[in-house]
DNA sequence: CAATATGGTTGACACTGTCAACGTAATAGA
DNA sequence: TCTATTACGTTGACAGTGTCAACCATATTG
């Protein structure tokens, strides 16, 4: 419970997160949730991008991957397109406004990542990754022994 | 921007986490929302708890502490108390009722803990924690150079 | 062809998080 | 002491996040 807990940790570091790159998108003058950002990136750098497989990639309901979608398209940053081999489906792509939000974005999303590692080695970094893909893997499986 | 990002690990490990624990205080038929029970491990563990010790401790706006505590108040999980050194403020204490639920999320948190870390040795742990708790505060600290 | 499953949309709702304004009480300075 | 400022907690308003259920249209399976 107390400062090294794992769970505290946890939500204070994604936390922390969250409000820095909300805070410098805001200074930065995109208007653009931290949700929308994601899915802009997926848009812009899944090949064949689905509404779904980007609900799949961020584990999302896709109600909400949906609703996002209309806004980005609305903002002029994505176009769908009629997927041929699925009627029901359309193919997402970045429009060139899009394509330029996403370079900007990106820029900041660097240097929070930049500040947030800045006295940490490559090596802490992977760590840090790698335990946190497990720790998600191991969350994610079904409950398969004892029901 | 593919699987090995930093950004999108920490992201999906919170939301592992977050879902998890949800799904289990749910099924334990114990309706307490996740900022709820940070609050109520507040008031359970920190000596002279106050609303805005729990808000400087989870980093959050006080008026969602203010909100949510008045929640567990209707629930009678805890209890307001005159603080005799400050007029304004109001001590914190868990009711028998906050004390027992308390420890039955605690049980539930240490299962969620425990799958979410089963193949990983104490040290990788430790090293995740400290890791986090080391971009938190590179994020947290204002930022003084240029402005 | 009928049954079922899937991609996407919509409505409804709960939860999370922040900002601004306010009343009250503490505190610092003139 | 009186005033100005600061701090604690409350309230209102709102944006953002996340999920569930129902639905339509299309694919797929038997």
């Amino acid at each position: 419970m107390q400062r090294p807990s794992l769970s505290h940790a946890l939500q204070q570091v994604a936390h922390a997160y969250r409000g820095h790159m909300a805070q410098t998108i805001r200074e930065a003058d995109l208007p653009l949730p931290g949700t929308h950002v994601r899915a802009l990136k997926a848009v812009c750098y899944m090949e064949g991008c689905t509404a779904q497989r980007i609900a799949q990639r961020m584990r999302r309901d896709k109600a909400q991957i949906t609703r996002v979608l209309n806004d980005l398209l609305e903002s002029g940053l994505i176009l769908k397109a009629c997927n041929p081999a699925d009627k029901r489906s359309q193919l997402l792509h970045a429009t060139p406004a899009g394509e330029a939000m996403m370079l900007r974005i990106q820029t900041l999303e660097q240097q929070t990542l930049a500040r947030m590692t800045r006295d940490l080695t490559q090596e802490e970094v992977e760590h840090f990754i790698r335990i946190a893909w497990h720790m998600t893997q191991n969350l994610e499986g079904e409950l398969p022994p004892d029901n």
